[in-house]
DNA sequence: GGGTTGCATTTTGTATACAATATGCGAAAC
DNA sequence: GTTTCGCATATTGTATACAAAATGCAACCC
């Protein structure tokens, strides 16, 4: 037992209340260009205004606000514009994740891939959207911990939340619905042959996939 | 003089602070690992606590600080593993910075590269080392404006500045000086023929260089 | 009517006070 | 001697108070 602790983790109200803003955000309940009144959160969350300042320092580092001088903090109100510059970064990282993935995967990871890939795809059969976005996420999410660096998928990760608060969730029509789910299989053989430049590009491909139904939604 | 503005620009303590902070742990005067204790700094920076503390927040997002629930917050202590993590994904950003800005320069961009390009070529001439370095930087940050995606840019300073708290500045040999001038000199010549991939690899190249240096400093 | 000024109120920024947790050290137990 | 316990103190987390800046609205002037 030598080695084996178990730490309890700790947080604190301001980490608290990020995580609650931030899903408020996400949900809308915060729209994009809403200014946030501290006294009005501060009772609504239950917390005095201090650790709710800190909240929205951490936010705003994660692009979700904006701080104001003396004007206090408003929800980011993404222009078409950013959307393209946050998916032409995250193109990038993604496929970086590809490469470093295909070049570390184990048979291990595969397996549990495989496992997933096949868990999508009975989503799929059944039309069952929620599940079937839910094991995507969790895909790209593996992938990127293959890829073993920290700081991509911290990056990714931050970059990819902003873009959650657009709630872009799309109708998958059938076609594109089968499209994408052969695309993930292509994923699939890419890590398997190890094929970094591949994956790559698949990776790249599906993104931009997403990138068009964004921009779509943004009309 | 319609929508001419001249917005005065507006700080808080806890953007001094940080700002105030981030130098002092690039200069080492907080060491990397060091337990930064509140008062004192509230004390020596002239500020209370509360902008302080929002001051942590800021800096831990920028990942020069670790916060720990109840033990305060830490100046970051860099692995080797952290920093060849950090260049991996640097290599990525700036790569995309080089193909972004080969597909974006105007001639009047290409004037003011060429400019400072024949700038850095005389400080090395005249082994002005400093200055070398002061242009050097602001060469690469033209790129990445050039570049023209802020989230990029945002991206590639922040990991950037988490380095500069090793303080590698390296002693250029002669022969490796005289190199990286040539380098400069490819990435101008690259640019100029609108040659993505080729800024690209320069970039990338120049930058696996840095790294080995700063993975050599840490030893 | 439009523009400016003055003032009350609200909101944000910061300092201070109080509460909770961590740390350090001496004393007690083994 | 080593380990554990108890307690005082220090530090961090949070709430509250005070100060500074912003906002809104009525009154006044042209």
């Amino acid at each position: 037992m030598d080695g084996m602790n178990f730490p309890i983790a700790r947080s604190t109200l301001p980490e608290a209340a990020a995580e609650r803003l931030r899903t408020l955000i996400i949900e809308g309940a915060l729209a994009p260009g809403a200014r946030l009144n501290e006294r009005e959160l501060s009772e609504r969350l239950g917390v005095s205004r201090t650790p709710l300042r800190e909240a929205f320092r951490m936010l705003a580092a994660d692009g979700l606000l904006v701080h104001l001088p003396n004007r206090g903090a408003q929800v980011v109100s993404l222009s078409r514009e950013d959307v393209r510059h946050a998916f032409e970064v995250m193109a990038s990282l993604e496929g970086l994740a590809g490469e470093l993935a295909a070049s570390r995967v184990t048979d291990g990871d595969l397996g549990e891939l495989r496992a997933l890939q096949a868990e999508m795809e009975q989503a799929h059969a059944r039309h069952d959207l929620p599940n079937y976005y839910r094991v995507n996420r969790t895909i790209h999410d593996r992938i990127n911990a293959i890829a073993g660096n920290p700081i991509l998928t911290h990056s990714f990760r931050t970059l990819n939340a902003r873009l959650h608060a657009l709630r872009f969730r799309s109708n998958l029509v059938r076609a594109k619905w089968d499209h994408a789910v052969a695309e993930h299989r292509e994923m699939i053989e890419a890590l398997a042959a190890r094929d970094g430049e591949r994956l790559r590009d698949l990776l790249v491909r599906h993104l931009r996939t997403k990138q068009r139904t964004v921009l779509e939604t943004m009309e």
